[in-house]
DNA sequence: CGTTTTTGACCAGCGC
DNA sequence: GCGCTGGTCAAAAACG
């Protein structure tokens, strides 16, 4: 299977976030160096490895390579200087994963170039912001979420958690509806939603919002044999 | 019979 | 305020 990115954040609404990406062979995806190709967002050199792509937005992205333990420590920075939470997600392509902080999203993670030859954004993907409302004068507070996209006849992809389904809506100019789940372990409120994306059905949006507080409990007896994709080292 | 899914109702936020 | 949109509830149905 190809390498599919559209490196842009089509499909997604801007209660939305994030940016994904899958494929069969991630493990052996490296992306490409940085710095080489910013034709269309020419950056202001720093000497910090986080900038925001816009003043209005504050987010930012990662100007270096992205292995896991330079884009945490890297956002850890960014969290203690904004005082702010800050979940560090991330999964196993390394390539396009989103996490969310209170001003905005933070960009774990690079991305090829389109699949379809196009050169819209070589070595990153475009962001949308989410700003973080104040309720009450009050900052409200939001579950960490991150979401990514995946090439997959399966809407519903197997990460290790159980879910239930409570809800099931109809989204406006999408011919597929979205899922709603909540993860079934007592006093775990994560939720996910599963959904199509609307300019390619072939891929599968998949979202979460909220941290475990539980390890995955997959049943080995019926994952081993079974039939539903996996994503394997995925962890958030 | 306990658990999950379905599905319309309900509700909250937002733009006008 | 009003209507639109999307997220959640919950009762009934389906499931195993």
């Amino acid at each position: 299977m190809e390498m599919l990115n559209q490196g842009l954040m089509e499909g997604l609404s801007s209660s939305q976030i994030g940016f994904y990406l899958n494929s069969t062979n991630l493990n052996n995806y490296s992306p490409p160096p940085l710095g080489t190709n910013h034709h269309h967002h020419q950056q202001q050199q720093q000497s910090d490895d986080l900038k925001p792509l816009n003043h209005n937005h504050s987010n930012y992205y990662l100007q270096s390579s992205f292995t896991l333990d330079h884009v945490t420590s890297t956002l850890t920075k960014a969290a203690s200087r904004e005082d702010d939470y800050l979940s560090v997600n991330y999964n196993l392509c390394r390539s396009a994963a989103w996490g969310e902080g209170t001003k905005g999203l933070f960009q774990l993670g690079g991305s090829k170039r389109s699949c379809n030859g196009e050169d819209d954004y070589p070595n990153y993907v475009g962001v949308s912001a989410v700003k973080m409302k104040k309720i009450k004068g009050r900052r409200k507070v939001r579950e960490p979420r991150f979401c990514f996209k995946t090439m997959s006849d399966v809407d519903v992809l197997d990460d290790g958690y159980k879910w239930r389904k409570y809800g099931q809506k109809v989204v406006k100019n999408t011919l597929h509806p979205r899922s709603y789940y909540r993860c079934t372990q007592d006093n775990c409120r994560v939720k996910k939603r599963v959904e199509r994306l609307a300019e390619d059905p072939r891929m599968v949006i998949t979202s979460y919002e909220g941290r475990h507080v539980h390890s995955p409990s997959n049943d080995l007896d019926e994952s081993q044999g079974g039939t539903q994709p996996q994503l394997n080292n995925f962890f958030w």
